[in-house]
DNA sequence: CCGTATCCCCTTTGATACTG
DNA sequence: CAGTATCAAAGGGGATACGG
């Protein structure tokens, strides 16, 4: 009895991996560092771009608000001049540090 | 005192997230199903094409080749003809598998 | 301080045709 | 069957300038 067709569609048109549409979240040049400056609280626009270095306000502006609408971040304007709004992690944001910490466990043993 | 300062570099040029450089290892449009299909056992070219459904024959060979030089997979070319060769997961290929596992918990838990 | 609009480059991917 | 070459298309990201 084959047994492997019982665990895996075979030649399914889209054969769905689910670890691929996690990494979907996970995906682009800054979304990792983001998530993990912001795992310990908010931060400022400004204050983000001053830890996550060469970015381009552009671009955090664009992966900060793909990011929102992916359901990873939250944003708060303090509606203050001039103005101040902080960025902080969504509990399904907080909720990829298993999968972050799974990542680092295996750049200690795998990489260096 | 400011514990913050002490656990985290602070505005670090290259403020290394371990998680960054694992995920240099997934990403690529196709290099988690690759590893995926690969996971049970060796695959051939053709094979693979087929289960990883719309690929192209291009796409697959640079991916597989960028993948081996990665160090994940591993080709044995049969010498026959017509041609013959499987590729398959070496062990740091492998050892992704709790880092896939933690992906298709979350897709489980905070998707669908 | 926070954000957007334009322009440009570079990389990745796909389509297609060809080889051993 | 396995792989390469060439060309074209698409998207991400940076530089810069401007607006509220």
């Amino acid at each position: 009895m084959d047994t492997e067709t019982l665990t895996k569609p075979v030649a399914a048109g889209r054969s769905d991996c689910p670890a691929e549409r996690t990494l979907e979240f996970l995906s682009g040049k800054w979304r990792p560092m983001v998530i993990y400056w912001l795992m310990d609280g908010a931060l400022r626009f400004n204050e983000l771009q001053r830890r996550l270095g060469p970015i381009t306000h552009r671009t955090l502006s664009k992966t900060l608000k793909e990011m929102e609408g992916a359901g990873l971040v939250m944003r708060k304007d303090y509606g203050e001049i001039p103005p101040r709004v902080e960025y902080s992690l969504t509990e399904k944001g907080r909720s990829l540090q298993p999968v972050l910490q799974a990542m680092e466990e295996w750049s200690r043993t795998h990489l260096d």
